[in-house]
DNA sequence: ATATATGAGATATTAAATATCTTATTTATC
DNA sequence: GATAAATAAGATATTTAATATCTCATATAT
């Protein structure tokens, strides 16, 4: 019932490039830096956020990503499930299939509907939102190359 | 972000016990059985159980658990977090030392207050109320005794 | 006393998340 | 075009957690 770190680390990812702005070119160093996020690990992120069309990548010297879509229109809900797939709480809502009971469990039917919810909920939650606020960005330190 | 096999188990074991009623004995096979759970698996779970409290556990011959508590008085919420702990879907929300953003960002919040919202929905449903619904008990098949 | 049923913890197995490594590709600059 | 800089893509470790099972101990009805 957690977020993994691939999903905190593409929220991160996303909040520092809608701080730069939509075609801004920045470096994937400088994002992992920033963002506190293992290089490596981006560089595996933002190819999931490529092919979700939330972001460009350019290769080459003064290569990096750039974000592909206006910040308002992105939600956090986008970006999470771009990473973890869709969010379901419990099996049985996601693929109904793997419990006999699912067409007729009250159980079944609390879950559906905190699932509904907390997806509204993070739905309802734009990037241009989350990077007009205060974020984790300044607070990270800036490590040293290498 | 989904509830582990020991959690859906648990509540599982819980709906069948609330449908006995509070102080009733059965027997750890009887609900193995219907209620689609590894022996094994459930005695564990039944320990954590009866650790808070939920259920008692008889040994011996005839032995068995029983429900300690009002099922009115037990929520979807309590028996669930007996068995994964503390719900809090990103890891900063429950231990907010691990980032140093924590106290100034705005997608904490965000987490933040879809956990509390998912725990207010999951502590709204009791086990009295579960058990009067159609369950997913009576769909389970009842498998031969071995 | 005996047989039955579960306790409690240890161990094994499986699966997933996390992180890193390697080889290949793209492109700015010379 | 050649070179160097930057990332791509996929493969491979490593770590962690979930899941399941096993073993020896304990309780109790008969
Ligand atoms: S018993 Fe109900 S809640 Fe549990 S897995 Fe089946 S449908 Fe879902
Ligand atoms: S950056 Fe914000 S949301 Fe992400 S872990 Fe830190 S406090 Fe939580």
């Amino acid at each position: 019932m957690r977020l993994t770190r691939a999903g905190e680390y593409a929220v991160r990812c996303m909040i520092y490039l809608s701080h730069k702005g939509v075609g801004v070119l920045v470096s994937k160093q400088e994002i992992a830096e920033r963002a506190d996020i293992p290089t490596h690990f981006l560089a595996k992120i933002a190819q999931d956020l490529a092919r979700a069309h939330l972001i460009e990548i350019r290769q080459g010297p003064k290569g990096g990503y750039s974000l592909l879509k206006d910040p308002a229109e992105v939600s956090l809900l986008e970006v999470v499930e771009v990473m973890i797939g869709e969010i379901y709480l419990n099996d049985c809502v996601g693929r109904p299939e793997t419990c006999p009971a699912s067409k007729r469990c009250a159980v079944h039917k609390v879950w559906e509907d905190a699932r509904d919810q907390l997806r509204e909920t993070l739905a309802g939650v734009s990037f241009a939102q989350l990077s007009e606020k205060e974020s984790c960005i300044p607070v990270f330190p800036v490590h040293k190359k290498g």
